[in-house]
DNA sequence: TGCTTTTTGTTCATCCTTGTACAATCATGT
DNA sequence: ACATGATTGTACAAGGATGAACAAAAAGCA
């Protein structure tokens, strides 16, 4: 009649355990907001991956690509591959530095700037309309939850290397 | 000195929003957990989409091409790629309905089955792990918060088609 | 100083994903 | 029955992401 009995039981598919189908959730969620994201980006002619380098650049003037791949959780070479388009477009600037002539500094243009707030807004309308209005406590929890997750995948990754 | 001043202050940018960070956590403990699972699946040769698909034929077997692209979210040429593969390996059968002959009916071999709980068994391990032995009830709420917001999604995608 | 190791960015081959165009089959309406 | 439109799966080209191999530059160390 306990918890413990209940659980111990036949069913033991991954989809009736609770934390399994929240994941699945979590992650089915996520898919359908990058493919919302892209159709609304496109008339801007950027994708969540444009999005997500131009951001971390208005946040953050003057990083580097390596510094940027690892926020983005991405590879050095994925960097090499995007920021040339987005370098040939007039939307950043790679400028080497002076004192460690290996590391490129990022930085927005003007029209960049621009072209990242309007995307940002849209972004930010997306975010709000797909939450429905639900309350901001419950975006806090399921933050917090996150990156807790992120902490031990993070640890996780760190050993490996 | 209330919420309302506060907020309406200069600092509107987007990471300033509380439901804007929310929604960065979760996209990158989605990733995260992506790069996680694909190394914890190496050994047995597949990777995230492909245990997507075998989970579902191992739900619902006999399940078709179409209806098995829609569950995960994917184009239909998707699953004409990846499924041969898996047949190739002889994890899946693929057999033409006798009513419908444009249909092609999905199922797991023996061997299909066999790895497939070898993998959820993996994938259950790493959602567990990542949680941390964060209480059931955040799970159940964040599992609805998202259903919610795929709810709203699907919708503006129906209303596109 | 000179040698080794590490870091940074690029290149390349490979695979995954998408969208479009296409052929075969079925459903619908007349 | 027959013409039209919809559905199902495939083929192909294009773009994004990855990891390995590589060159240049810096850091560490004898």
């Amino acid at each position: 009649m306990n918890k413990k009995q209940v659980s111990n039981e036949h069913h033991h598919f991954p989809w009736d355990h609770p934390r399994f189908r929240s994941w699945i959730a979590v992650a089915r969620a996520c898919q359908l907001m990058q493919q919302t994201l892209t159709r609304r980006l496109a008339h801007l002619d950027i994708k969540p991956p444009h999005l997500d380098i131009l951001i971390n650049l208005y946040r953050f003037d003057g990083i580097t690509q390596q510094e940027l791949a690892r926020k983005l959780l991405v590879g050095r070479s994925n960097m090499s591959m995007l920021l040339p388009q987005l370098e040939k477009r007039g939307l950043i600037e790679r400028r080497g530095d002076a004192r460690d002539k290996r590391i490129l500094r990022l930085s927005l243009t003007a029209a960049g700037r621009v072209l990242t707030e309007e995307a940002m807004e849209i972004q930010t309308a997306l975010i709000d309309d797909s939450h429905g209005g639900a309350p901001i406590e419950d975006c806090m929890k399921i933050a917090e939850s996150m990156e807790r997750m992120i902490a031990v995948l993070l640890k996780e990754d760190r050993e490996l290397s």
